[in-house]
DNA sequence: AAATTCCCTTGACATATATCAACGCTCCAT
DNA sequence: ATGGAGCGTTGATATATGTCAAGGGAATTT
């Protein structure tokens, strides 16, 4: 249940046999079923997670009523609405799986508790964050200076199994642009071909 | 010349007076003239900026050769290129003062060696970068999901002083707009008051 | 199995924003 | 002080993308 985990903090920082079983105690372990919410718009976001096994996204809606995806998470992926989180304010964002999923919760206090416990879990959260933040920086300047073709082809670049993965009118939520704008986009690439 | 710095910290964890007297240690303190560089595209980012006084923008240049900004930095702000301040690669990105600037300047080593040290530094960059994600994320759904005009106006309406003081051709490459259509916007703003 | 809903596609048209060009103003630099 | 560069503005036009509408097929529900 955990090894998935445990690859994910070894490769940023070394955990001790002890202290990965102690980090284990801080985690919840729970299933949701696809199309289920692990949080809703207007609720207090209690817990982060890991994804051992599944899909889910985040999205928030617009005045307009429209759905824009912030992220999807794949197996070996966090998460959650920080904002939510870390200000118990009521989250703007809405979360669901995409597929039956496995997921290992961690709420506030079993965060700082570990991180009382393990001070080396501050740093993995803290280069977690790091890495997310450079993500989302790259996206934000690619959705300012890319055109929506360009933003498609590098989305699936990084990441090839997407379409598979995901219905098509979620990745075009993901990126900004309408399903219809999508759907013009990938027949012109099949033209080209 | 702490004080700003010293400030901040207060505001996310608390240190004892010796504590700071230590953290000052870490940083090296750096005057830097308008249109001077901190960083240059291709060269590795060695530092991460605290500024004390004055104003600089990250931004990267596209193939077409167009800027698009990253971020403002302001008196009491972070900035820098966390990406290649990490991996030690060649930044894709440009730092340079719109004013004269007064900069603390923190290297890789001094970062590690101070979170060794205070380990509630470690903290404190935590959450620091959590708050950026934070809004790095509200920045990108904003442009997957508003209008010009409305991302004009939450950008002043966030930092009602920005157009005192940053040229309004860079708040159009900020907000990822040509300089034409910035002006336009403000054109129809006016007239409708 | 039938019915319904959802998803993707395609077409016609609308709109936001970009591009290109010209002009006046301000602020430096000589 | 003078000349030049850069900045903001405005107009005409181009382009990417959105909107609305319709149809077909797959998947889910009854």
């Amino acid at each position: 249940m955990f090894e998935l985990l445990f690859t994910k903090f070894d490769e940023k920082v070394q955990l001790t046999e002890e202290e990965k079983e102690l980090a284990k105690t801080f985690f919840l372990p729970k299933k949701l079923r696809k199309r289920q919410y692990l949080l809703q718009e207007g609720d207090i976001s209690k817990y982060v997670a890991f994804v051992e096994k599944g899909t889910l996204r985040s999205y928030t809606v617009d005045e307009r009523g429209v759905e824009h995806i912030i992220q999807f998470a794949f197996e070996g992926w966090w998460i959650g609405d920080m904002y939510s989180f870390i200000t118990n304010e009521p989250s703007t964002y809405n979360i669901d799986a995409l597929e039956d999923c496995e997921l290992l919760l961690l709420s506030q206090q079993a965060e700082e508790q570990m991180f009382e416990k393990i001070p080396k879990m501050e740093r993995f959260f803290r280069i977690l964050v790091q890495n997310s933040l450079i993500a989302t920086q790259r996206r934000l300047v690619g959705s300012l200076s890319q055109t929506a073709e360009e933003r498609y082809n590098d989305l699936v670049a990084s990441c090839p199994t997407i379409p598979q993965r995901v219905p098509q009118h979620m990745m075009a939520s993901f990126l900004g642009i309408t399903p219809e704008t999508l759907s013009r986009i990938r027949k012109q690439a099949s033209l080209k071909k």
